[in-house]
DNA sequence: GTTCTATCTGAACGGACGCTCAGATACATT
DNA sequence: AATGTATCTGAGCGTCCGTTCAGATAGAAC
């Protein structure tokens, strides 16, 4: 009773993190204990501490990755030519990466009251600088005349709570592809912002 | 120490939920112990239980409250003559109610998980309903060819999810008046489903 | 003024929590 | 083959959890 056959630092660590994902985002964070962490990685609950040195850390941990990568990724797609492409860019990379990631998604907006002060306010940065790309689009388009938005501030967030609901409720193999979903939104989100 | 000066069932029952609902509100379910929300109530632990069977059935009632009043309340008002009309008026209204029970809200999606599933499916039938009078309204819009939505199903969640928006970042006493803030946002809606 | 009852206290229940750590063991290094 | 180290176990720490309940008290009923 001591190290297991085949343990490894390298292996046991991302182990850990997919166990958390999935049960902080099926349960939520308060309501996952540490105990049952261990469990789904098959380990007992003291070997979490080699791998993080508290709870809070591992929610932390979780958010920061999935924004980092949320952030890089969008920066490495290759620039529009106009507002208008840079838009249909954009609510394309939005559903179909948030798509890919339900799990990191669901916590990445519901645990935001669980991080520390300071983690918070670290997340929350990222966060901005996520919509403040949206938000030059707009105002590029607004300055060449393609959009007609009110307020460029309030249109960021109201289109992108509006992609955000797709995830909510679409599930592969339903009665849309997604790509059929993708071009209602994109129409919609076209239009909500055009005169 | 036993009953205490002035308590009564009337007055304590209501004083536990309005406490339950803000510490859910503030921390979350999973978050808040029975022992929390009777200090608020300046009350021992045991005393909540004359008023709930449990922790569960307490956070079930404030749910299942707020979505009975959202639809009674809806139901109240004025038929509208045009689907336009009736449109400008859900977007209206769904705003108001909501900016005005900000916890309510925050707990009706973010603890859903937390009900049992006879619960589960109570509230979701109540979430259903109110959601097919706004998808009402756009296949009336859309017949008369008011409306243009590659599809009523979608266009209804895509219209809600941007209105719920408004409830997260919205603070009274900020840039932008709610006066203003509808008008921008019925701009929006009628755009988004408008050719 | 006495009795009755609704309401609350205070203590306790078994169990789960986050976290620590000495010791055991598998693997890497030589 | 011997040694060193990274990794994990198992036990346990103090604390909190939801819930129960006998007993005490305030206000209602008479």
């Amino acid at each position: 009773m001591a190290r297991t056959q085949g343990s490894h630092s390298d292996i046991t660590g991302p182990r850990i993190r997919k166990a958390a994902l999935s049960l902080f985002a099926r349960h939520g964070y308060a309501a996952v204990s540490m105990r049952q962490i261990a469990a789904e990685v098959g380990v007992q609950a003291g070997a979490l501490y080699n791998y993080t040195p508290d709870k809070q850390s591992l929610l932390y941990r979780l958010m920061n990755d999935h924004m980092q990568e949320l952030l890089s990724t969008y920066a490495k797609l290759t620039p529009a030519d106009s507002p208008v492409e840079a838009l249909r860019q954009f609510v394309s990379f939005h559903i179909r990466f948030h798509m890919e990631r339900p799990d990191e998604v669901f916590i990445a907006y519901m645990e935001l009251r669980n991080l520390s002060p300071e983690n918070f306010t670290e997340i929350e940065a990222v966060r901005r600088k996520y919509e403040d790309s949206l938000e030059a689009i707009l105002k590029a388009g607004q300055q060449q005349g393609l959009f007609t938005v009110a307020d460029t501030k309030i249109a960021t967030l109201a289109v992108i709570a509006m992609l955000n609901g797709v995830i909510t409720w679409y599930r592969a193999g339903g009665r849309l592809s997604l790509d059929a979903v993708e071009q209602i939104y994109w129409d919609m989100v076209l239009r909500s912002v055009t005169a």
